[in-house]
DNA sequence: CTGTTAGCGCTTTCAT
DNA sequence: ATGAAAGCGCTAACAG
């Protein structure tokens, strides 16, 4: 069933049953109510490609989410990817799920905006220098990062003070006495874990003490052998930072292992991911919270903002919540 | 750029420079390099949305996965959504990932199909009885259902053989001597809890015992809940079965809470989540085993299969491992 | 208020 | 081996 049927259904043009179901002004209420009376009847859909070719918009919005060697989307990604389903699916816009590694995505992007795929794009994790950025600003295709990218060209990102929340972290174990402190970070090709890391630094200067950073993918096994080998040492942390609650799982793991949950103080990221509860850990944890969903919605309504031609250019940063859990250590 | 810049750039009509691209025999093989030559300097890309106006297909594939009322993405659904990905991507298809609640169900597959936003379905997680199955074998539109349904139609699907697994859970619990054990089991409204629960049931048959089960949400409160209440019962049960690991995560806790680690046995599905690893959970558990993002390559392999007009039906049910782990209960 | 007509960018007969 | 021209189904000027 196409328009020109549905038309000679009607004895109306095309042209007319057109701005019927597209709600044009100039149509009479009238000949509205009975188009779409009959395409309701008869089950009219537009064919949405002929749709996008001749408004030049596909309504579907990529997603670019970094793809890893081991080509799963980690728990928090898939937070971020509800919480974009949940503002652009009730809009009308299909999500384009796109992963890519560091070094094709450039190619990728440009991929997308050229074969028109969709009419925005959303970048999720940047580098901390990110070439995608001023390559869409240059091209003047919508666009919002999720995550504060250090790119010298101004743009509509939406992030989580990651560096705020690394400091509270780090200077909550400081103030409470420890000297020895362990931080387990996510990759530095990550803006997000550069933003930790000079959070932990500053936290580490102001109490003259040398940082120790570990950088690694965030998993359970990453977190888990990092920990067990920094414990241990010569003279173990006697307290660790996580920057996620996967490496921080594992982490925990290794510390009930070496029997030293009563004695070893810990503070994790947490993003909020439903079946991720920090409820199922042990040792207890304090943690900077914030849900990485609510992120993901303001991420979604930016670029929706943004697909108007002159939206102006919006940044947000969200702090998260310090959620103090009596613990162990030396509370 | 678009196709008749290319084709003034080089000096030939538009006709030969699209058969070029698309390695029409036709063309000569000269004027095919000296054509991909150029539109690979000057960085040509078709445009997706006229090239599929032309040519009737859109490149896409629909997946639907059921919309809880907390709308998220249970990390089963995610390995499956990656193992998808995996097969879809290298093929050039693009993923439309669709939520829909389960009575809203038939009318979003058939808005796809009428708005021709993908080439063709992919139904995750079907309904004992799925209308969309019925709908789509009828409209002759190319689909493939993940899950075993008791839909009446000849359909492709590919499952993971719950029923058999779920015996083999409850069988292996028996032969160890257990008489009250509990199953944690899905939602009826889904076919492979169904299953499942048939598994069960002939397992408890065999052994002259009348089957417990209950059904919920798999996740890790509703484990939790579950279990912490069976255990407080006043003979309660001495093994569980658990349709998930979610599900098995909760009750874990809920079991060591009670201090019954020792005395509690476990048997529990397991779908090959990375970042849900058995190892962090206590008790150990004995699991039925399978990766569901291998099943869900399978599936994809299968859905590009069927989009050939005269492709044949074909099931396949794939059998998990069990893995036995000494573990407590009476052993 | 309604209809005619010209595209949107690509593929694909049908000629040459 | 190459080109001209007719659509694919829809929207949007432009007329009336």
């Amino acid at each position: 069933m196409k328009l020109k049927d549905l038309a000679r259904e009607l004895g109306l043009s095309l042209t007319t049953v057109s701005r019927a179901l597209n709600n044009y002004p100039e149509v009479s209420d009238d000949t509205r109510a009975r188009v779409k009376r009959v395409a309701d009847r008869v089950g009219y859909q537009p064919n949405i490609i002929a749709r996008g070719l001749a408004v030049g918009e596909i309504g579907a919005i990529a997603v670019m989410v970094p793809k890893e060697s081991t080509s799963y989307l980690d728990p928090d990604t898939i937070e971020f990817l509800v919480g974009i389903a949940e503002v652009l699916a009730p809009a009308g816009q299909d999500i384009l799920l796109v992963q890519s590694s560091r070094d094709e995505s450039l190619e990728t992007c440009r991929n997308i905006i050229e074969s028109r795929r969709a009419d925005a794009i959303i970048i999720c994790y940047p580098a901390p220098v990110d070439s995608r950025v001023r390559f869409l600003a240059d091209a003047n295709f919508p666009f919002v990062v999720y995550g504060k990218s250090r790119t010298p060209v101004a743009h509509t990102w939406v992030d989580i003070d990651h560096r705020d929340a690394a400091f509270r972290s780090t200077a909550f174990l400081f103030e409470r006495g420890h000297e020895k402190i362990a931080a387990i970070e996510g990759p530095v090709q990550f803006a997000f874990a550069e933003e930790r890391m000079a959070g932990i630094r500053r936290a580490f200067d102001q109490f003259e003490l040398p940082p120790c950073i570990i950088n690694d993918t965030f998993c359970d096994y990453t977190g888990y052998e990092h920990t067990l080998r920094l414990l241990r040492q010569a003279s173990p942390p006697t307290a660790f930072v996580y920057g996620s609650l996967l490496s921080a799982i594992g982490g925990g793991r290794a510390i009930r292992e070496l029997g030293k949950q009563e004695r070893i103080a810990v503070v994790t990221q947490d993003n909020g991911v439903p079946y991720l509860s920090p409820k199922n850990i042990l040792p207890r944890m304090t943690m900077t919270s914030f849900p990485i969903r609510e992120a993901a919605k303001r991420v979604a309504q930016q670029t929706i903002r943004m697909m108007d031609v002159n939206a102006a250019i919006e940044t947000e940063s969200w702090k998260p919540r310090l959620i103090s859990i009596a613990q162990s250590g030396r509370d």
